[in-house]
Parts: structure tokens; sequence; C-alpha cells
DNA sequence: AAAAAAT
């Protein structure tokens, strides 16, 4: 279906045409009538697939642009989510002239009152900085027509619950409620579906909940060589942008500082820095100022950018839910990506966890040695320096590594540069600097219910046992299959072959050899 | 058990 069919008036289908957009999403094509006609949606559907304009174009639709009221009201998790929205809600509303305000924590509240005092007809907010501008009476929820949740189920979650609520009490009764999320999990749409009026589910069925077009690989690694092993990879895929996720504000700020005493041009996102520094690694990671951002699970949900061919979770998500988002930050609008998932050896239960939620395997894959990480570097540099070398302009190029450089420009062949260049370009594997990071006190491991804890209590215990043990044995069936068929194997060897030309099969590592693919989990005897 | 979110 495409945008033109729908019924939106013609300024809103001037600005989709404007930003090329022509056919819909199925997210899009079954959750823009429903909210046209007024009724309250639970839209669900995979990542990158447009839940914004999904939501975004029929509220733009119904807003009056004649009255001076708020009318609609989306709630996001994150500052910079909360941005974003608004960015894109202001783009698509712009010709209609419809005033769209962002208001959020960690910047002037007096700006932002102006802003809304100058008038307002959508407000794209973060709880606390919303619930502040309530009582201080900047901002008046009375004519809300729409309330948007984004990221539903996180918004829902405890943590946030409590503010939503309060936030939620002073908007009329008489609203349209639209909760938008590529996660729902049962037990957090029970409690959306209080604040909703007879709510349409539009799932987008799926076999996987995640993306096919992220492909999704996981390596069991040690904790201490993490890293190293992290560090080779990137230097192999060679991503063109890639966000490397963290599991605490501290870790972050190590693996930073890491990267960057490795060469990378990396920064690091979290709720620790000031809301400047904030958006401007965001921006500077937008701009490709930035090869890699780190971040913790601020930066999980609902980012926008493109160019990101590569997830590494450095850290193995603490919900499962986190993981789907996480990797949802490649593989958007239609373009493909790649996720890696580092795991240690006691962590492979998580690893369990994530997969029954997804419904999709990752496949294993082996570490790159250092000798690899080389040679794929030296093969990048060398293909640059060809380049460079047939532009025009070389001299100019060359000049940056040295004062001599005009006078050996003159002296040398091409070929001869080229190998001086690459010396001062590729480190030798051995003189990399070292990098250490603080090992952190495990995980907590709590098998029970399928989540990551905080499910399956209740009066459902003695049920919730007997599935678990019976998954955990179907499980076991699974893997010892693939392994007798081997399966698990050529996807590995299939990998590897990108790392190997001369199909040597790489060393083993002592923790494979020792454990082979049985899944160990602490609750498991 | 961590991160996010008001100052």
């Amino acid at each position: 279906m495409k945008f033109n069919e729908f019924n939106l008036s013609a300024d809103l289908l001037a600005e989709i045409e404007k930003a090329g957009f022509v056919e819909a999403s199925p997210i899009q094509e079954q959750t823009i009538p429903l909210a046209l006609e007024g009724k309250d949606v639970i839209g669900q559907a995979q990542t990158g697939t447009g839940k914004t304009a999904a939501f975004g174009l029929p509220t733009l639709e119904k807003i009056r642009t004649e009255e001076a009221t708020i009318q609609a009201l989306v709630i996001a998790p994150t500052r910079e989510l909360a941005v974003q929205s608004q960015e894109e809600l202001f783009r698509f509303g712009r010709s209609k002239g419809v005033k769209v305000r962002s208001v959020y924590g960690g910047s002037s509240i007096e700006k932002q009152i102006k802003a809304l005092k100058s008038g307002a007809h959508i407000v794209v907010g973060t709880p606390g900085r919303l619930l502040d501008l309530i009582k201080r009476k900047a901002l008046k929820l009375q004519d809300i027509e729409t309330l948007i949740l984004d990221e539903a189920d996180e918004m829902l979650n405890m943590g946030f619950l409590e503010d939503i609520e309060a936030i939620i009490s002073r908007v009329p009764e008489n609203r349209q409620t639209l909760l938008f999320s590529a996660t729902m999990p049962d037990a957090i749409k029970r409690i959306g579906v209080q604040f909703m009026k007879e709510p349409e589910h539009v799932k987008i069925a799926a076999k996987e909940l995640t993306t096919e077009l992220v492909d999704q690989y996981y390596i069991r690694v040690k904790e201490q060589e993490k890293f190293d092993t992290m560090t080779r990879l990137m230097d192999v895929d060679q991503p063109e942008l890639s966000i490397v996720f963290g599991r605490t504000k501290r870790r972050v700020d190590e693996l930073t500082r890491g990267l960057k005493i490795r060469g990378f041009r990396a920064e690091g996102i979290h709720g620790d820095l000031d809301q400047n520094k904030r958006l401007r690694v965001l921006r500077d990671f937008k701009n490709g100022n930035l090869d890699v951002l780190v971040a913790t699970d601020v930066a999980a949900r609902g980012l926008d950018i493109s160019g990101v061919t590569h997830v590494y979770n450095y850290d193995i998500p603490q919900d499962p839910e986190s993981y789907v988002h996480r990797i949802g930050r490649t593989g958007r609008a239609g373009k493909s990506g790649q996720s890696i998932t580092f795991v240690s050896p006691n962590e492979m239960g998580y690893l369990q966890i994530i997969e029954n939620l997804t419904k999709k395997r990752m496949k294993g894959l082996k570490p790159a040695s250092a000798e690899e990480a080389f040679q794929a570097k030296k093969q990048v540099a060398l293909k640059k320096i060809e380049r460079d070398f047939a532009n025009e302009e070389i001299r100019s190029n060359f000049e940056k590594f040295g004062k001599d450089a005009r006078q050996l420009a003159s002296e040398f062949s091409p070929e001869e540069l080229a190998m001086y260049i690459l010396s001062l370009t590729v480190q030798d594997p051995d003189s990399l600097p070292e990098v250490e990071i603080a090992r952190e006190k495990p995980l907590p491991f709590k098998p029970s219910g399928g989540g990551f804890g905080g499910k399956g209590k209740g009066g459902r215990r003695g049920d919730d046992r007997r599935d678990r043990d019976r998954r955990r044995d179907n499980r076991r069936g699974e893997r010892r299959d693939d392994f007798k068929k081997g399966s698990r194997k050529n996807d590995r060897f299939e990998k590897e072959n990108r790392y190997r030309k001369d199909n040597k099969k790489p060393r083993n590592t002592s923790s494979e050899k020792k454990t082979g693919f049985v899944i160990r989990n602490k609750g498991d005897k």
C-alpha cells in the first residue's frame, strides 16, 4: 500500500513525498487507518520498520493548527529519543504548520517553558521533565486528544510506571491512546491495556522477533580476552559505523578509553554525562566524525542512525528485550547489518534466554587471531593508499606524513611510498598498546520464569518450574542434534572462511575444547 | 541487578 492511498491531507503527503517515502511498511499500513479512525492501538513490529511515522502521521493529521492548544503528547524513555521523535514529527508536520516541542531533563527548563508558551500542538518528552513542567503549571494537558507511549513496554516497566501513571492521570479520559514498541511482554501489555479503551493489538506477524536483515552472531570468550577479541573482529569487519554496548556507565568509560588507545575514533554515551556532551557525541556519530559509539542501554532503543553496520554486545544484555532493541540499531529501513554478542562461559544461559525470546539462533563465531586482524587492516590501508596514489593530489595527501614528504615523493616509486605510508599507518599486532577492562562482578543468574528475574512470580511457581525443566530438556536435545549433524559447526566454518583465505582451521580456544556446545546453566546439574 | 528519568 502506498502512502497516498491513506486518508491523509495534502500537506502531510507533500512532506512524505519529500522524504522519499512511497510504500508504507506493514505496521504503517495496518495501524494508520485504525489510528485515523480514532481507535486505541497497540502497535508491535520489528525494529526499523517505521513505527514513529505509524503513530506520527495519524496524530499529525488530527491536529487542528488553528487552535493554540497541546493536542497530543508523546512520552519517550530517553532524552535523545524524545529529540529524534520531535524532529521527525516536525518534519512531517512542517507544511501543515504543526508546532512540535520536545521537553527533557538536563537542559534549561526556562527555555523549554518559553518554547511551550510560544505555542505547541504536540509535546514530546521524557517523564521526569514532563512532571516537573506539570507541577510548575507550565504544561497543561487538559486538551490532549492523543497520548502516545513510544517504546511502550519500557515506559510501563518498573522504574517508569509510577511517573507514567502520574502523567496519564492528568490527561483527559476521553482520548486516544497509542502504544508502540518492537517488544511487548504479556505482563506489560496487561498493564498498558488498563490505560486504553478496547485497544486493537496490531502485531506484525513474523517468525522471529528480530529482523532478518541483521545477521546475528555470538562469540564465546573469556572475560579477560573480550577486549582483544572485539578489536580484532572490528579490524576484520571494518564496520562503517558501529555501536558497542556495555553493561554499566563505568564500563562504557573504560571501553571508550581502550578503543581510543587502539586508534578507533570512539566516544561514549551514558546517563552520567552532561546532556550537551550526550547530544554532541550522538551528532558526531551521525555526521561520521566518529566511527564507534560506545553506549549503555541509553542508546538501545529507538535511535535511528543510518550507516550503522555493526552492533557489538561487549556485554550480553541484561534483559532479553534489550537485546532485540540493541541489535535493532542496525538493519534498519531495508539495509542489512550484523550483530556480535560476546558471551563468557558462565553467561551461556543468557544466550539461551535471548534465543527463546527472539526464536532465532545466533551463529557461533571463532575469534580472529591478531595476525588475521593485522592482515585485514593492512589490506584496507593498502587499498586506501592505492586510491590516494591514483589521485593527482597524491603529494598533498602524502605531505601529512612528514617534513620530507615532497622530497621523498620525488625520489621514490609509488610502490615504495605506499610501503612507507603503510608502515606508518598500520601497527604491528605485537606492538599494540595493552588495554585492560576491569572485570565486573558476574551477572546474577535467575533461571526462574524464563526472564532475567522479576517474572514468573505469583501463584504459578510450580508450573513455571515444570515448564522450565521441559524447556531445558528440549534445548539440550536440539543442541545435541545440532552437534551430531554438524550444522553449528558448519555455521562456524562458513564465517571463518571470511577471515581465512588459506582455509586453515583457526586454533581452538581451550574453553571450547572443554565444553563443546553443551549449555551449562547454574540451574542445571 | 543495571540503566533510564527532575533538580
